[in-house]
DNA sequence: GTTAATGCAAATTCTTTGCACTGCT
DNA sequence: AGCAGTGCAAAGAATTTGCATTAAC
């Protein structure tokens, strides 16, 4: 996400307010942001800025590898900031910060035993922790 | 999900037709299957079924521990009827069957590893493994 | 100057709600 | 009989599409 206005002009995108207004939106972000909360503050840095254009720049995002999409219980899908490699992100469910962090050799390991327990040939994941961040431990009921 | 009469009944429900359509059909179904696509298979044991009664009978199901809803990249989410215990689901790209496995001590071993790296309280997680199931493989490009 | 990108409005889903009717228990 | 459950139609969200206009290159 840091070479984003680099890889966009490689694939032959142009750099625009709006895109640079979605970009800087989720990279000010503490959390996951729906389409919705990344319009609320990216019009604050780009006026004119629409709903349909935070769609398009995501799917432009993504498509790129720059951000990660994640499943909100609530239904609406929300988007992060993604690393370069595959990485996974961990959601605070009390105040929504979100971090990523590597899989490491245990999804690996995972993998290789659910394939030889299922016969199936196991070539992606998605997978997703929640729970408390350091902040939110503290104030817990 | 083998119980579900059971569960429905312990939990004061009524056991009806519309119910035990959206059942039958969950448990016929050889991967997950959004509420349209259950609504037009269900039609066909109970004919008087409605959309709104599969969802509503779905968010029922869910409640009970009984079907697991995932997250279908086409957005539209889908439901597969779910085993007891913490299992997820390994969904075949190619034809959409679904089993599920439990995570063991991998997942355990990898929340753990997560907290120390990142100081957040792990304590639930969403994963979902996608590849080929053995009928797949054989007629890959 | 070209052509991609934008933004509005309208169209398409997906999902939930209001309410009178049905049918388990 | 009584009340949970149903299904229609309509409301409410989330997301996509058509098209004239704007602005990056």
């Amino acid at each position: 996400m840091i070479e984003w206005e680099q890889c966009i002009a490689e694939a032959g995108g142009r750099i625009t307010a709006s895109r640079r207004a979605v970009a800087q939106v989720l990279l000010d972000a503490p959390g996951p942001l729906s389409p919705q909360e990344m319009l609320q503050r990216g019009v604050l840095i780009h006026p004119r800025l629409g709903l349909v254009t935070v769609y398009r720049t995501l799917a432009l995002l993504e498509s790129l590898g720059l951000v990660r999409r994640i499943h909100r219980d609530d239904g609406c899908s929300a988007y992060l900031p993604s690393s370069p490699g595959h990485r996974h992100a961990l959601i605070c469910r009390n105040c929504g910060r979100a971090v990523e962090f590597a899989g490491g050799d245990h999804l690996d390991a995972l993998a290789r035993r659910v394939e030889l327990v299922t016969d199936y040939q196991v070539d992606d994941h998605l997978l997703q922790l929640e729970g408390l961040c350091p902040d939110c431990q503290e104030e817990e009921f």
